[in-house]
DNA sequence: AGAGTTGATGAAAAACCGCTCAAATGTCGT
DNA sequence: ACGACATTTGAGCGGTTTTTCATCAACTCT
């Protein structure tokens, strides 16, 4: 086929040479790649990234995580310029997607972080403005 | 208003009373966490969580993490199901977020992963599992 | 110079997200 | 059990994102 057409091309042109031996080869190495990131892990990753992609998701873990201890809904609500129900789900869905844990305290819920949250965090604050 | 109501009954069910200066001053306290939080970072910071935060860049960046050496489009095409076009998209929103370096070498395009990226892998990879 | 190839770019269709509104659930005090 | 309150849940609307399609710019080789 074609998809591989062009990868031919390109490893003759690194190494000089490419036998249909050696571009079976190299895409055997990299579907081996593919396999190793398509496991089951993918889907949660992908799902936590998305969870803190907003900036109204990524302000609740920060809050939190700054705050170093749980924090009530009603604590958000002042800090957070969406209506309660957003801020419902926004913490729904980062306590799915494993950022968050949630406590029943009475009539009221509180929210932590999770080490998983703190790790996101710390890597983003280590790895600021360290280019490459 | 009725915005700091609800944290002042909050604040009364906590701790027994809540006077007004009491209020006040959590309300303070919960605006420098956000104003802690609201810096220029965050911005840049959801970017960059949104750039991961899909399937086929997500794979990208572990693909070219999990190589360990810089790879070039077509070594991704045949291992993504979607077009070329998406592809280079993917690889521009990448690297504007900054967590993949571009380099012209003659024809080709070729693209690694910064310590940025590797930062945010490997941030996922320790946390995995660790719950809570 | 011209043909062929790689990759980027822009518009537009399709899929998805984030918010609000209305209603539901669970909890407390009477 | 009832009313008040805190939060959650589900539906739906408007806007954004992801992908494709068509086109373009840059580069290579003859």
């Amino acid at each position: 086929m074609s998809a591989s057409d062009r990868l031919q091309r390109y490893l003759t042109d690194e190494r000089g040479s490419c036998t249909n031996d050696a571009l079976q080869e190299r895409l055997e190495e990299l579907e081996q790649l593919d396999a190793a990131v398509g496991g089951p892990d993918l889907e949660s990753d992908v799902d936590l990234l998305s969870a803190m992609a907003n900036e109204t998701r990524y302000k609740i873990v920060r809050i939190v995580h700054t705050a170093g201890e749980e924090l009530c809904v009603c604590e958000f609500a002042p800090l957070l310029d969406v209506g309660d129900s957003a801020i419902s789900h926004a913490l729904s869905q980062l306590t799915d997607a494993g950022l968050l844990t949630r406590r029943k305290d009475g009539k009221w819920r509180k929210y932590n972080t999770t080490n998983r949250a703190t790790a996101m965090l710390v890597a983003l604050d280590g790895s600021r403005s360290v280019e490459p």
